[in-house]
DNA sequence: AAATGACGTTTACGAACGTAAACTATTAAT
DNA sequence: ATTAATAGTTTACGTTCGTAAACGTCATTT
């Protein structure tokens, strides 16, 4: 899916988008009768949230009667995608390993996804620099300090 | 460093953070002249980016003459690693292999990170579940529709 | 002594967010 | 036909954030 300018999701909003990616197209009662216990939300709340999706452009409203279906506009990956982007982009390019180090350690992967990392690892070996160049502004980094 | 508490740092406060962590113990002068130029900011903005990082108790203050000396008292690591919890938090588990790959994906890696990254994923390998197990709320992940 | 500058504090103000009540229009139930 | 339940829209309100001007104090320069 293409996301053209990537959109913001909030926290709250991303527990929204979580339901209709998880359905590929939601009434508002889905996702309502959803989320109302798990995140202790009020309807109304949830209404909210389902409205400012709209207007950002992350939903798309298909009128299904006189109600709506909901449908994604933006994918999961595409937004994890620039979720991850955003950590990478707040630190020196030199700790990016300990960034995805970090990562990793939390996450919980299957022996497949083990096999798939360490595949494209080895193929990102095949042309890794020794060393990774600091790209930080001066001063902002203890790679080269003032 | 152990951070209690871990508070959190918006995107323009964490700027500020780089810096301090760079350089271990920074005047508000410093902050200003290595941020001015690079991120367009005024002086005022940063003394009050300043101002409300030591009230979150980000940064704590030491006295030297009649100004201050800025320490951090939340590292880089934990700051990171709570920002990469997050993003997992809000995935399925059975997607995190995919969002350690995106990340994996975008980083800067050395031939260094690579050989330990691999290790680690050996390590896990150990562990590892033939298949990871969904902790999605039901509606909320294809895992498991209603 | 008066003016100027550096530094921290206070105040400001709009946008985004979390959370939700109230209102409107429409349909379903009595 | 009335009433009650739905679904979407409008309004609300306190907090955090991005961005910055203004102010009060010392300290330094003229």
């Amino acid at each position: 899916m293409m996301t053209p300018t990537q959109v913001t999701v909030s926290a709250a909003e991303w527990e929204i988008m979580r339901v209709v990616w998880a359905n590929e197209a939601v009434t508002s009662r889905k996702v309502i009768d959803t989320l109302e216990d798990k995140m202790e939300w009020k309807e109304s709340t949830i209404k909210t949230l389902i409205g400012r999706l709209v207007e950002k452009d992350a939903l798309q409203t298909v009128k299904e009667g006189r109600k709506y279906i909901y449908i994604a506009l933006i994918s999961e990956e595409d937004t994890v995608k620039s979720y991850s982007e955003d950590i990478l982009a707040r630190v020196c390019n030199k700790d990016n390993g300990k960034v995805v180090r970090n990562l990793m350690e939390d996450a919980t992967l299957s022996q497949k996804d083990i096999e798939e990392l360490i595949e494209l690892l080895q193929e990102k070996a095949v042309t890794a620099p020794e060393e990774v160049a600091c790209d930080c502004a001066v001063g902002q980094c203890d790679c080269h300090l003032v």
